[in-house]
DNA sequence: ACAAAAGTGTTGCAAGTACACCCATGC
DNA sequence: GCATGGGTGTACTTGCAACACTTTTGT
């Protein structure tokens, strides 16, 4: 419930509308792909779009890009993170729409909600607004970080194996790696619990399975041995 | 002159405010300096703050933090990049701001604008707001920052020596560096123009003068061969 | 000649890269 | 027994860290 403007004598009137988008981030198949769902109304009625929506009064950015990819997607329990914040004046013709945007990560499988669908990025359509821009930048943005810290993992499932991260981490840098080489690499971070069961599929050897712990990795970061943005 | 909201029928009505708030460092005797604002009117009045002042309506983002810093404290022609949106609905007790932070880097001598202070770090008074936390935070970003990009170079004068550097990446870092590991690392990245005059100062061997070559930075940048955030 | 800062190379270590074969399982 | 992907070690190269002396100038 807002309360009328002229109980706060000190800030002034904006006609600034703040709105919160979020490009959800997830491997399919043995692809990486972005969320997106189709603009039912005005302005780019038709046209699809990251999904976002206006931020309410009393939440945080953080609680509404929570609530508002709940909202359009249903998704919820995903990593978040705030990724810029775009205000050019013209970026919607309706008026003027400061936009924060977010990355959001979510695990295999992931559910496709209505009105939306998970685009390659080999084969993305026009986008509406500056949402191009806006995805771009956060592709950077992960593909940078993942050589940093191990975010990777939240686009993975809770136990996985380590041919499944590798092919992640190739999927998303776009080239190949050497196998052993990263799995050196990665088991010497120490932020993987080997688990006793193994994933049976297919007619060969089953690979072990192992999961992403947080706790160490938690540690790493306040020692300081870790870069993390 | 904004148009009535009823012109705009598919934006919400909002009481949000948008804020653009700049951190500005400098090096100033050998010491990096923040600067602060005193504010002189409620919520917080007497206490300083980082500079800041709220969007209009057709500016973007960046032209806005630049125009805020300009009108507040008289710098222009700095470095400017954006930090972060902080957007908890209780970080303003008028009502609900959103800040979009900025950092901004001005080279050496800087003016100390009226009403204005050079605060050193180690002896920061309370701020206002949660500007403690946005300082913290910037501080953070600009060293993770250099250590992968020249942005040393936008705290420096124009025309400076390989001293001059070391001096400022330590000030910064917090830490002593290797003169010889140092030199050799900077000059690797051939970024830097070295002039033929020298700074003739004190009783000893004057140093060489260098400049810092954007087109060669702008180069590497493209290739890929750097790490720019 | 001496005080003061500028400038300069080498060695050891750690991390990264390149590279090829045996192992366990299902069919 | 063979096809399929899982799992492993070693040599080379490169970048980073440690370390001390000579050079140039002003006084």
């Amino acid at each position: 419930m807002p309360r009328p403007a002229s109980a706060r004598p000190n800030l002034p009137r904006q006609e600034i509308r703040l709105s919160v988008d979020t490009i959800v981030f997830s491997l399919e198949g043995p692809e990486l792909r972005v969320l997106l769902v189709r603009r039912p109304v005005e302005p780019f009625a038709g046209r699809e779009a990251i999904p976002g929506g206006f931020a309410e009064e009393g939440e945080s950015l953080d609680a509404a890009a929570k609530r508002v990819l709940e909202t359009e997607t249903g998704l919820r329990d995903v990593y978040l993170e705030q990724l810029y914040t775009f205000g050019d004046p013209r970026r919607d013709p309706r008026g003027r729409v400061v936009t924060v945007a977010y990355i959001a990560l979510v695990r295999p499988p992931a559910p496709t909600p209505r009105d939306g669908r998970w685009a390659t990025l080999a084969a993305l359509p026009a986008l509406a607004f500056d949402h191009a821009r806006i995805l771009e930048y956060a592709l950077q943005r992960l593909r940078y970080k993942l050589e940093y810290t191990p975010v990777g993992f939240r686009l993975l499932p809770e136990e996985f194996t380590l041919k499944g991260v590798q092919d992640a981490y190739e999927t998303i840098l776009g080239r190949s790696l050497d196998k052993r080489n990263f799995r050196r690499k990665l088991l010497s971070l120490h932020v993987l619990r080997p688990l006793a069961r193994s994933a049976r599929v297919g007619a060969h050897r089953p690979a072990r399975l192992y999961r992403f712990d947080e706790q160490k990795w938690e540690g790493l970061k306040e020692k300081g041995n870790v870069f993390v943005f």
